[in-house]
DNA sequence: GTAGTTGCCTAATGTGTTTAGGCAAATTGG
DNA sequence: CCAATTTGCCTAAACACATTAGGCAACTAC
């Protein structure tokens, strides 16, 4: 019986490649076995439940992400940091639609807490170092600009406005324009 | 054999109500079947597949969102009308979590021109009309908004931003804030 | 009341998830 | 270099959901 050499590892990874072809919920043990060329309960050896082969797809794609996000982030400031940010969430999910979805799932607290999510709101809030705001404020903007940029992402790749005419890239880059304004000249409350 | 009296229109609005119970994707045929304790193959009559009757659930959470908004909206302009928009999505997702992640549900462009989606897209832009915003600006703001709106409360409902301190409904109400600063003063080009 | 329609049923098939237990291949130690 | 052990992939089987085909009973209409 030759070996394919599975570990989880790899696993998760060609989960994530999958996800990006058919959609994260397409992403199913079989169809991963299929893959593999290699029967089913042979994957639960290395993956506890489907429910954990998707939990950590979501934790490589939000790695991954928090990853990119840094490097985009490295000397920049102000408005330069907020568009670097922006464009890394936005052209990930667009390269990337599965893995982006995967980093979408709802994770239980502890996981949650040990992911690199934390990165991401850390670093969303260092760029507001680039703009005059107090706390609360501070956190108020944090979840603005998290909404923004998830919901313009999911909305345009869910083809939510596509049919309009002003293509999507000008949007993007006058929402930018605008949210930069908006830090820049936050209303007092 | 008792009949139960199953209707199209029936297992929708259940399917609805189950999905606020469980969850949309815990959704299933089976499910609903166990609900009206029928067997699974009944329900086949009244729905064409499981992929059916979650486009139906998608429609009716679409249709009722979108009466709860043109409500909110009459007799409203400028920030009043941005704020009960605003509110009618935030409060339908709270009050009705299933139905508002049915509402997601990527819809085949012929089904979507005919849902209530549309109306929702007026919506938003008869908010604009209280603001002085000309096209293709007044696009890029329908955008925005529908953006702020759908992952404030798809992060908020996800737990997305739960732990921080200060708490949430004060964060929506200074988004709201800042959206209508953003708005009567949309910047240049 | 009988004819026809409709509604829910049984039966069966295909797919996905998951567990238990087996045999062969890799690895380790003498 | 071979024996002992671990490990990896397998077969088998149980259970859930989706879906289709075909049957019989219960309403409806005349």
């Amino acid at each position: 019986m030759a070996r394919v050499g599975l570990t989880a590892d790899r696993l998760v990874r060609a989960g994530a490649d999958l996800a990006d072809e058919v959609g994260f919920d397409q992403v199913t043990v079989s169809a991963l076995a299929r893959r593999f060329d290699v029967k089913v309960a042979s994957l639960y050896s290395h993956v506890r439940s489907s429910q954990d082969l998707k939990t950590r797809i979501a934790l490589l794609a939000l790695e991954e992400l928090a990853d990119r996000a840094a490097d985009a982030l490295a000397g920049r400031a102000g408005k330069d940091a907020l568009t670097a940010l922006a464009n890394v969430y936005r052209d990930y999910a667009r390269e990337h639609p599965g893995r982006y979805a995967a980093a979408q799932l709802r994770l239980d607290p502890a996981t949650a807490a040990a992911s690199a999510g934390v990165r991401h709101a850390r670093m969303t809030r260092a760029i507001l170092r680039g703009y005059d705001l107090a706390e609360p404020d501070q956190t108020h903007a944090v979840r603005l600009l998290g909404s923004v940029f998830h919901g313009y992402v999911t909305l345009e790749l869910g083809g939510g406005f596509s049919h309009s005419a002003p293509d999507t890239q000008e949007t993007w880059s006058r929402t930018l324009d605008a949210l930069d304004a908006l830090l820049r000249n936050w209303p007092a409350p």
